[in-house]
DNA sequence: AAGGTTAATTGAATAGCATTCGGTATTTTC
DNA sequence: GAAAATACCGAATGCTATTCAATTAACCTT
């Protein structure tokens, strides 16, 4: 017994640690290139193995790529899954702000592989699978959405999909544009605005109707008053603002 | 001059239409498989032209690419110009709502079209220059807003950018369930509650606060919805100030 | 620890693609 | 109608994903 009695785990350990190298040398060349203009013998060469062991660990370049896309999104599912879950106690606004922040984060700091899982969407070839990647992914938005719902803070008539449609539309647009546009520095300080434009949005348009101090106070007379209070409440924070 | 008078016209149409020939039957099979699963042999076939000729019209199938998506986006944003031109004298709503129809319509009919160019954006490579297509394109929104604000129907502290970002991002995104769940049939009547949506979402939360209508108009539902407003614009300026 | 068995690794060989190019057909020009 | 110019073709080239026969490393048995 020279040689170390022989850990069951060294072998397994090893090939999952060479794994993760190609994983981590194939993401690093597709969303350099895109997958087709990926070349295998590039990721071979920077995971440091023959271009032939790639095919004993993935079937194909496109089984490869998927793998990348699987660890990527369940990565993005599980921290999303968290950040709802650190803020549990809190309102549905909050939370929602939460999660457009998260996802925004997201969008601008992993926009190149972003980009390359959604250009495979459909490009109907082999690699679409991602559609499951995304569901599974968006389905935090509607565990928080459906439960706002029911406590109330929301309009019962909302439709959730077109809701969902329409909270990660406008991210994923607005992370274009902060991306393409601005420099490093200021893509941080835009994301604010733009959460808080997609909250306050939120907030208008899918908000219950909160009229808690009931129908006694709902002459004609009493609203007018509270517009008025409001609009010199405006005004004042306007000018504040100048 | 037993031969016909040789119309000069003649061979540069003949070039013309062959030209479009190709144009039609590289789109076609570039939606079918995808860029790069696109087979030039198999354009040339569809065209009924040999394989080497494409390269006489084409520097490269890149450049076939672009040729096509040029094509295509600029029809789009002639035909969006058209409807705005149309509907020239009516409300910034109502123009809106023009707008998300006809786009969402097209986001539909041409969903494998869309999706192909879409997947073309970033892919870094050769054919990339679909962005300024989509700057093209949207400058018709841009046009509009930009207006509706002059005239004062929009309220003046909305950020361009920011709005054009919803609109486009909810569309597509909604455009893209609405192209997935539901079958050809249903896919028409399940456009107008999006657009609805929209439309409502942009009244309500980029609608100048108008007064103008005077106190005949002011029955409490109305009322309450002008709070909702003024909650809102306070909470966006109070964030704004911290 | 040696020999045998299995698993992992390799890079040269294969097949399929975009693009090029020498040559042929067609049109234009005079 | 022939020369010049233009359009057209498809086999030849060079590059890629994938396969595979050979090689090396790991493991097991005694």
């Amino acid at each position: 017994m020279a040689t170390k009695a022989v850990n069951p785990e060294t072998q397994r350990v090893k090939l999952e640690r060479k794994e993760r190298v190609i994983l981590d040398a194939a993401r690093a060349v597709f969303v350099e290139h895109g997958f087709d203009g990926a070349r295998v013998s590039e990721i071979a060469r920077r995971a440091h193995i023959g271009e032939g062991t790639i095919y004993s660990y993935y079937e194909s370049k496109a089984e490869l790529m998927l793998a990348v896309l699987q660890q990527f999104w369940d990565g993005l599912t599980r921290e999303a899954e968290a950040v709802m879950a650190s803020t549990r106690s809190e309102g549905f606004f909050d939370r929602l702000r939460g999660l457009a922040q998260y996802h925004l984060n997201i969008l601008i700091v992993n926009a190149d592989f972003i980009n390359l899982s959604f250009a495979l969407r459909r490009n109907n070839s082999e690699v679409s699978v991602s559609r499951d990647h995304l569901r599974h992914y968006v389905a935090v938005f509607d565990r928080l959405f459906l439960r706002g719902q029911d406590r109330g803070e929301l309009r019962q008539d909302a439709v959730l999909w077109q809701a969902r449609d329409i909270f990660y539309g406008s991210l994923e647009y607005s992370g274009r544009s902060i991306e393409m546009t601005l420099d490093a520095d200021h893509k941080v300080r835009e994301q604010e605005p733009v959460v808080d434009q997609i909250v306050a949005l939120f907030r208008s348009h899918y908000g219950a109707v909160d009229w808690a101090g009931g129908t006694d106070s709902s002459t004609f007379d009493q609203l007018s008053q509270k517009l008025d209070q409001l609009s010199d409440k405006i005004d004042t924070l306007s000018e504040r603002l100048l």
